[in-house]
DNA sequence: TATATCATGTAATCGGTTACATGATTAA
DNA sequence: TTAATCATGTAACCGATTACATGATATA
């Protein structure tokens, strides 16, 4: 069987200049890092590697700016070539999702850590998932209401509409949300059980999901 | 800086030696399946590699047991030193976790997507996170009810205690459960956004989480 | 008859992370 | 004065996936 010559990051790439029009790599990885981050996460240097395999792949071209006393910006943009392979890549199915979350581990392991280990740990995630609840609710403000309303099913184009796209946006930015505050819960939950001061999750599942 | 011997993969492995006994990588590779898939997963030939690691770090020691007409199991148990090293790892601060969900990117960009397209892909979406739902419903029944009351805090000592182990699983379990569930409300909803007949989402958060 | 289970491993490849490298500007 | 931002890239390495390889037994 052949290798395909692109996968998830690329289409990721891929689809913010899309999606957002021209930009530099750079730009990009900021995008990845507030956008993108509820669904793929992205080194810079990867994301260079994107750029230049999509390059020869011809889905993208790149115009150079030229800048004094930093480098030049190479501004990507998508071609036809890249609209199609978005559209192609759009009709196939999605693959599995992978999940690496070490502090699952670590709960599931639990039994063999130190008095005090975990409930650091439970801490440190509660920080962190917080932060992340924050930002996306943030985001969500920052998002143009072009109307609001979704007007989704008779399309005449199958290219990118504004007011569409932002609310794909929208729906993105509240299964993030959706998914922290479930995380959350549940981590809060934990604490309370390792400080030892309620008693909850007993065998049976609970009424209130 | 030096690359550290292991990683949460390989913890993942050796808990399990640690929680559930001794066991051959064929077993090892049945519970990471149905045990872990919501906190990592792993490929057969990974985890043979792992043990290969973990054997040469002497975090485990392997039994031969003879087989006919198939191949020898190897059963490996966890040494003194691998308990060790499950502690310390314990006490060190969870990494990141990470997503890699590329229905998540596909309804992102559906603005791109042909016009059933991203219907279709909702749907394949639904029926897995369905399978995964009853699988970890399942999963419940089985946990051993040992009082089926939460002992944590005042620990006589810092290794595996049996109930203990199983309050740490259902925990685990109820997690993928109230997860998948918060998943498979978005799916539902974003489908009947699709499909033309409601208007959810608006702006606002939704006051109902 | 064909697929699934049991049981192990190797080889090839690539996705993804971390570190290295440079250097000016601006804000705390 | 230190850190962050802007801006690009290379090099090394390894985690993870896919394919290759073997072969008996049991079930649909």
């Amino acid at each position: 069987m052949d290798r395909p010559d692109a996968y998830p990051i690329t289409y990721s790439v891929l689809g913010l200049l899309a999606f957002m029009g021209p930009m530099s790599g750079y730009d990009i990885k900021q995008l990845f890092d507030h956008m993108l981050s509820p669904m793929w996460g992205a080194a810079h240097s990867q994301i260079y590697n994107e750029l230049r395999r999509m390059k020869e792949l011809e889905w993208v071209e790149m115009q150079r700016e030229e800048q004094e006393n930093r480098p030049d910006r190479k501004v990507y943009s998508i071609t036809s070539k890249g609209r199609e392979a978005l559209t192609v890549w759009q009709g196939q199915p999605p693959s599995v999702p992978q999940i690496r979350d070490e502090l699952l581990l670590k709960v599931m392991f639990g039994s063999f850590a130190p008095p005090n280990a975990l409930i650091a740990n439970l801490k440190t995630s509660i920080l962190y998932h917080e932060q992340r609840l924050a930002e996306y609710r943030q985001n969500l403000q920052h998002i143009p209401t072009q109307g609001a309303s979704l007007r989704v099913g008779s399309r005449p184009n199958p290219y990118a509409v504004t007011d569409e796209g932002d609310t794909f946006l929208t729906l993105i930015t509240h299964f993030a949300i959706d998914m922290e505050k479930t995380y959350l819960r549940w981590l809060y939950e934990i604490l309370d059980v390792m400080e030892g001061r309620r008693t909850e999750y007993t065998q049976e599942e609970r009424t209130t999901p």
